[in-house]
RNA sequence: GCGAGUGUGGCGGAACUGGCAGACGCGCUGGUCUUAGGAACCAGUCCUUCGGGGUGCAGGUUCGAUUCCUGUCACUCGCACCA
């Protein structure tokens, strides 16, 4: 009786064998080539979901392939520990964050080893520790030195009954997703790095990733949002009444425009609610009271809600006009909600024919619509009024009405007018990025603490680097409220160090994106007390070669990380300018949900639909190893995928067929040990020729599988085709065991014949044992567990190794996977070589070919190899095919088209 | 709005540089075995009026298009203080 496939020992069994065995313990060697697989961190919620499975089990099987092709590889893992829901969670339990965080890293730890993932686990990171949030306090320092930190007054989401600062997530559609109160932006004192000194070098880098996917290249490039226009200053009507402008803020204003060519049809300004000039320009005149009425409306309006594309455009005449530099006319000066103070200048030019945006703003208000550029191929009629214009035209075209530029095509005007405008004093051309300055202080406790000091004397000062890590207190009382960070009594006290005098210590801490822009450098050196990485450690390991996490991080880690780096490299502190070679931003895991409409959609997992699998389940029914199957097999890493309990089933009883595969096989008597008397050294000596039709195709099976897997795999990521392929083989092993099965042996022949039976029986085994080891040592990357069990059970199969001398050392390597070299149950799986596949072994001996008329399919044909290959043959198979002759009939041929080894197609009329 | 992506059986998905559409798996149907259920194994499974027709829809390029081009429709995702 066989025994069965008991997953729950088999997988325990191994896992400790490994952690004994230090398998996945990995350190620098010069002489190996080394691989850095990276999966994204987890934050540590509570438990794993299939999220983290997905992109687990991924980066693990390209940690296994590349170890067994003999790459020096580094897979750690490591928690992103700080954040808000430990606070929250201490509010709910009063419990301290760090007891709920390190109790959920337990227990996620725990699910992550039952996982059977190869980390090395010395290298375990947790960003909430000390001795690693010390290098995170050490690395703003690091960046404070060389300038790229500074301090300044900013908006914030600010809910008044909370007293506290909120996400904008939390603050969505302007109300606190806690109380619901209304939330309003408040200015306060915030950290900022100076992530625009790096716009242009983070987006021109993204050319050099190549690795990556379009897609999230794309999205940063907008991010980064560049764009190439002209500044353009306008002067403040000089016979009004100048009282309130002082001198500094000068009397132009300046706007940022990308289309200068549309200069003359500019038929107003328009200023950001908030911009400094508003209120100068309007003291003391009759629209003061009206226009500080129309900005404090705005005041409390977030961005994101005054930008929302359903926000109606509101705006009003401040009373003032401007001068256009290039025509000299008078332009009205408006304000308006759809100016951001933050991008450009804060003001705009308004171009209503030329500017949707304009237009819109302009037919509310009864503005000049003025087209100044010609549509190709339209005409327009006398009179540059409002008539005849519905929509702004946004494209090039032949300029009108634009003074010594009319005529010009609008590319060619650009130019121009950006020179004039340059000559006059009044323009300069200018690049622009939306990014911004990465705002890291936080108002909260769970996060590093800004390592700073602010003095009454000295002002902001740092905390020397003799004295990190700033420790977070843990006199610490946690309820709704205000930073919980100040409840400490002692936390907020320091001594000055500068001037030794009293200071208070700052209370903010770091956005947690700042801890994780470095965890990948502190990977290479994680135990290092004397810095956060020592050089020849990120020297050897960096870069990441392959980085897999979700496409949600596309932009803001990938980009605080990339910049980072960067920084670091200004600092001397690392040798690489970007850190990810290769990046893979896997799909979501779906589930079907039963909506309240009553149709049934596939979304994404949730807790609050209801529509999760939890991984602990399907381990404990099934095991790690089937989890592990069916979540790559189901779909291409990069996309979506479905769960579906049905194929995971699928997948198990998959497992248990390879199973019964290999069980079968050692029972039933293939392999040496069945032989009565040994096979002479002749006989057994095949050359692949004399193999039999059928051993020749399950050969050329094997090298094919080993080809296909090992690019799918290797190459393309393509992990489900991958798995099918095997299946494939599987499949054709079970057949083909069948054919040669030694019960088959009537023992009837003669004893020659029985001779030639039994040594071509003995190929048959071989090749079959072969087949199995292929099937092994390709499984192994994703089902660990049971592949390393099979391999100790093909371990006591005796190897005819017949086919060891069919051709040079290498081949006999290539063509035995992990065979010969006396393979014993003790030795893993994984100290196997990955196979080659062998280039004379993939040649099939019949070729199937198509034969077309008029390019649609009418017959079929296996032909040998060679007449396969060869054109003229397959001219003349034609004329022996009756269907196809038949379709000819009474046609002229027009042309053949042969494509050898492939098909024949006959064009007729 | 801006930007990106995806559309193939009952379902998840294959088809790599244009060359047999539907590999592999799920589900379903019939059978063998079994007291029965399950498991396992075997056969079948796009539609069809048997001519042929089929890859969201309409065109185009080509001997030949799921693949390339143009247009169109539908859906999904991203767009600044959660992680």
């Amino acid at each position: 009786m066989m025994e069965k496939y008991n997953f729950e020992d088999i997988e325990r069994k191994w896992q400790e064998e490994w952690h004994a065995s230090g398998a996945h313990r990995v350190r620098e060697d010069a002489d190996g080539e080394k691989y850095y697989a990276l999966a994204m961190f987890p934050y540590p919620s509570g438990r794993l979901h299939m999220g983290h499975v997905r992109n687990y089990s991924i980066v693990d099987v390209l940690a296994r392939y590349k170890k067994m092709q003999g790459y020096n590889v580094l897979h750690p893992i490591g928690w992103d520990a700080f954040g808000l829901p430990a606070e929250n969670a201490a509010i709910k339990n009063q419990m301290p964050p760090a007891q709920w965080t390190y109790s959920n890293i337990e227990h996620m730890r725990g699910q992550l080893q039952r996982l059977g993932l190869s980390y090395d686990w010395d290298r375990e990171v947790t960003t909430c520790r000390p001795e690693y949030y010390r290098w995170t306090q050490w690395i703003f320092l690091e960046l404070y030195k060389q300038g790229l930190v500074y301090r300044r007054e900013a908006n914030v989401n600010w809910c008044p009954s909370c007293a506290t600062v909120l996400a904008n997530e939390q603050a969505e559609g302007g109300v606190c997703e806690r109380c619901e109160a209304s939330v309003e932006l408040r200015s306060l004192e915030q950290w900022f790095l100076k992530i625009t000194e790096y716009s242009e070098q983070l987006l021109n880098d993204l050319e050099k990733l190549r690795g990556w996917p379009e897609k999230v290249k794309t999205m940063q490039r907008n991010w980064i949002g560049r764009s190439e226009g002209v500044r353009v200053e306008f002067e403040i009507e000089a016979d009004t009444d100048m009282r309130g402008v002082s001198a500094e803020t000068g009397t132009r204003i300046a706007v940022f425009t990308t289309r200068v060519d549309t200069l003359f049809g500019v038929s107003y300004l328009v200023l950001a609610p908030e911009h400094p000039l508003v209120e100068e320009l309007v003291r003391e005149t009759p629209y003061e009271r009206d226009v500080a009425a129309f900005v404090q409306r705005f005041k409390g309006v977030n961005e994101q809600a005054r930008t929302a594309d359903d926000v109606e455009k509101e705006g009003m005449f401040i009373g003032r006009c401007g001068i256009n530099p290039l025509s000299g006319e008078r332009v009205p000066i408006w304000i308006a909600n759809y100016v951001l103070l933050q991008y450009g200048t804060g003001a705009v030019m308004g171009v209503p024919a030329h500017d949707s945006r304009d237009f819109a703003f302009a037919t509310k208000y009864g503005l000049d619509i003025r087209c100044v550029i010609l549509e190709p191929g339209k005409e327009l009629g006398e009179g540059q009024g409002r008539q005849g214009v519905r929509e702004a035209y946004c494209g090039e075209g032949k300029m009108i009405h634009s003074g010594r530029f009319s005529g010009m095509e609008s590319g060619e005007a650009k130019d121009a007018m950006a020179d004039e405008l340059e000559g006059l004093g009044r323009g300069i051309r200018q690049v622009n990025y939306r990014l911004r300055d990465w705002l890291i202080s936080r108002q909260r406790y769970w996060g590093a603490p800004i390592p700073m000091v602010l003095c009454p004397k000295c002002g902001d000062v740092p905390v020397p680097e003799e004295q990190l890590p700033v420790l977070l207190p843990e006199d610490i009382e946690f309820k709704q409220g205000e930073n919980p960070i100040k409840s400490s009594p002692s936390f907020g006290e320091a001594v000055c160090p500068c001037c030794g005098g009293k200071a208070r210590r700052e209370t903010d801490t770091m956005d947690t994106f700042m801890c994780s822009s470095w965890y990948f450098l502190r990977y290479c050196d994680p135990r290092n007390e004397g810095a956060a990485f020592a050089r020849d450690k990120t020297a050897y390991w960096m870069n990441v070669d392959q980085y897999v996490g979700g496409v949600e991080h596309a932009i803001m880690h990938l980009l605080y990380a990339r910049f980072l780096v960067k920084a670091l490299r200004d600092c001397g502190h690392v040798g690489v300018d970007e850190p990810f070679e290769n990046l893979l931003t896997q799909g979501m895991v779906c589930k079907d949900y039963l909506r309240d409409d009553g149709r049934t959609v596939v979304v994404k997992m949730s807790k609050k639909l209801g529509n999760v699998v939890s991984p602990e389940d399907i381990v404990s029914r099934f095991g790690a190893d089937t989890a592990r199957l069916f979540i790559l097999f189901a779909a291409p890493p990069e996309r979506d995928l479905e769960w579906n309990d049905h194929g995971v089933e699928g997948c198990y009883r998959f497992l248990n067929r390879v199973w019964r595969l290999v069980l079968e096989v050692r029972d039933s008597g293939f392999g040496a040990s069945n032989s009565h008397e040994p096979v002479s050294h002749e006989s057994a000596d095949y050359a692949l020729s004399a193999l039999d039709g059928d051993t020749r195709k399950v050969l050329q099976r094997i090298h094919a599988t080993i080809k296909k897997v090992t690019h799918d795999v290797g190459t393309r990521f393509n992990f489900n085709t991958a798995i099918s392929a095997v299946m494939e083989l599987v499949n054709e092993l079970y057949l083909y065991k069948k054919d040669i099965s030694p019960l088959k042996d009537s023992g009837l022949e003669s004893g020659s014949e029985k001779l030639q039976g039994r040594v071509a029986r003995e190929a048959g085994s071989a090749v079959l044992i072969q087949g199995i080891r292929t099937v092994l040592v390709l499984l192994a990357p994703f089902v660990p567990h049971i592949a390393e069990e099979l391999w100790q059970v093909m371990g006591q199969v005796k190897d005819i190794s017949s086919l060891n001398k069919a051709g040079s050392p290498e081949a006999r390597d290539s063509l035995n996977v992990g065979s010969s070299k006396g393979s014993t149950p003790q030795t893993s799986i994984f100290a196997e070589k990955w196979p080659r596949y062998r280039e004379d072994c993939l040649e099939e001996e019949e070729v199937m070919i198509v034969f077309q008329v008029n390019g649609k399919v009418r017959d079929r044909l296996l032909l040998p190899a060679e007449v396969a290959r060869s054109e003229g043959e397959l001219r003349e198979c034609v004329s022996e095919l009756p269907r196809v002759q038949q379709l000819m009939g009474g046609k002229t041929v027009v042309k053949t088209i042969v494509v050898p080894g492939k098909l024949v197609n006959i064009v007729v009329k």
